[in-house]
DNA sequence: CGCTAAATTGTAACTGTTTCATATTCCTGT
DNA sequence: ACAGGAATATGAAACAGTTACAATTTAGCG
């Protein structure tokens, strides 16, 4: 449409100066540097795609990159991702917005700079405002893991309030009065639901809410543990903990075994499942599950039929959880509980009570 | 160096014909085009790079793509990638070889097509000759969990064959006489010397190597619990098994679990770990280990700083992995293998005894 | 105010790509 | 064998954006 010289034109400047302010180059003064961007923006100016023909969409996280650990969310996450992107022959880029985008581009031309075509962005609470921007741009892009109510923004995720409430019920039919909640410290509706389907199923059972049975949790194997140390230890302890990661709940049915704690006997854990994983531990266990992998391959699917053309439909998805009942799950036992003998080294770091 | 125009001038033809011939475009004969590329590699012709500057180095699989499953090596090797690359704010593709090299253009000119700078790759058996015409192209390139006497490669491993003949030596010491081998069906100088190493260690202490007791699995779940059923099914049943992959051992585990096969007592079992599942799993399995995410943050911080020129040395490192003695090896009990009642559903598929 | 150095901009040459017209080749039916 | 027509291959020229270098402007300072 525009080229560099009708916009050297327009406002009376050469195209080197035109090329240099819209690449981002020193030696441009910020005022002309200022004025050729609004032109271009208003001339609807994009930057030349790179010239080699490969097609190639970027998982782009908002700060912190990838967290490849084992049993996590993010690698089965991109497992699916590169299974949604085969058949199209579109490569997957990892990109970290928070680094490398400039202050003076915009999120479209940061990803044409990046020679992106499209993107599936990973969001969490503070960086809502960058999918709603990218979509306000109407760059090709879908949120994975998040939902919005902005029409404009394309997303799957995964409904996960309901049986997050019906794992609480579950464990409240078995006899368990006092629940606890061992939730990650990431800010995210998904975990906000999750949290809130806890508090209304003892709501509905007319079971207290005690906020001393919130534990802010690290997602990892120690942040599990910790929760079981803390939990234990109360005066009034809990015969149930819920929680909302799965390594986390493995660590946890670790630390149990460390101090001599029997699951489900002694204290009945229900976790989270992104994956398998939930049948890789032992005992394998009662879990709320979604598919990560899943969740990337449409997303994926989506957008690459998005940037290629075949749709112009929205992608505006919630799947729903499962909830499977394992081995970790039982009446509570009556009386108090009783420890084995060690208790186990104190694990280092990793979250505390809210 | 060399432009469009003197090669077209050389050849005498038209600069629109070398265009097109250098990018695999239609139209362009096919001799034409041969006369093009073997004059653009004469006169060390190299694409423009992507005007944008962006920096961005691949992780390429000679063909299928990434698995990401749980406990694989491949989600912590991108781990360690990614950190390897936040320093130099160099991005990582994702690219699958087989899939999209065009078979008229070099590998060189392959990767400048994908706007790569460099490439760490993943290598099997049947694609060393990649790894080999790649470093000969003389293309930024460092191999991951290969070795090569070819000084021209650059490469990154492990060396496991010592930690594996500790491994069966640390079971026949605990007096185990009839060792079985569960390797997965890669075939790498890794594995090879895997099983290398456990047949040396047999060989040492004069114990017959016993083809039967070698089972050739799929490196999953499914795959050492095929081990373990085929195995125990044996006339004369191994005491212990060694395992050269997590999951496998995972799944080895569990199928004992199921069939009652309590671990170690009545079965030893040693694993291999490339992060820190055997401390995931339960019991926490004895274990030759390497660290993935650590081969590949190297991997990427020699790879990044060799493509910004801050380095022209090679990078040709053998690492060596540690064997770790957890819960699951111990002394063979006396008298024949009794099972508990259930056998345990067969699981469907996953290798067989070579 | 004059002078110097740095910052900014323009000119022009250079890169590779692409459209359109032209030439060549290859079929195909007679 | 050959005319006709379609597919293929090529070239000329116009086009894209980038960049080295020179020209100009601005800023700082005595």
């Amino acid at each position: 449409m525009a080229s560099l010289r009708q916009i050297a034109a327009e406002l009376g400047v050469s195209v080197a100066t035109v090329s240099r302010a819209l690449n981002h180059k020193p030696n441009v003064n910020s005022i002309t540097r200022e004025r050729v961007l609004a032109a271009a923006r208003d001339a609807g100016y994009s930057m030349p795609s790179a010239p080699r023909s490969t097609s190639v969409i970027a998982l782009a996280y908002p700060t912190e990159i990838v967290r490849a650990d084992y049993g996590s969310f993010d690698p089965s996450l991109l497992s699916g991702i590169m299974r949604g992107v085969t058949d199209k022959k579109f490569d997957v880029l990892i990109l970290n917005i928070q680094r490398d985008k400039l202050p003076s581009e915009t999120y479209t031309s940061f990803f044409a700079r990046k020679n992106v075509q499209g993107v599936v962005l990973r969001c969490f609470d503070d960086s809502r405002h960058i999918c709603e921007e990218i979509a306000e741009e109407g760059f090709p892009s879908v949120v994975v893991a998040e939902r919005f109510d902005n029409p404009k923004i394309n997303f799957i995720s995964t409904e996960s309030r309901w049986d997050s409430r019906r794992a609480v019920e579950h464990l409240i039919h078995l006899g368990h009065r006092r629940i606890a909640l061992g939730i990650h410290h990431v800010r995210d509706t998904d975990h906000r639901d999750r949290c809130d389907g806890y508090r209304e199923a003892l709501a509905d059972h007319g079971l207290e809410y005690d906020p001393a049975l919130l534990f802010d949790l690290v997602a990892d194997i120690r942040g599990g543990a910790n929760a079981v140390r803390y939990l234990v230890s109360l005066a009034d302890p809990p015969t149930a903990i819920f929680f909302t990661d799965p390594l986390a709940t493995i660590g946890a049915l670790h630390y149990c075994r460390e101090i001599g704690l029997v699951v489900p006997q002694d204290l009945s854990i229900v976790g989270f499942d992104d994956s398998d994983v939930r049948h890789h531990a032992f005992p394998p266990f009662t879990s709320v599950c979604q598919d990560a992998s899943e969740l990337g391959f449409e997303a994926a699917r989506w957008l690459v039929k998005r940037v290629s053309g075949e749709t112009s439909e929205p992608l505006r998805v919630m799947r729903q959880t499962f909830f499977e009942i394992n081995q970790t799950s039982a009446s509570p036992r009556k009386g108090p509980l009783v420890l084995s003998t060690n208790r186990g080294a104190l694990p280092p770091s990793g979250g505390g009570p809210r």
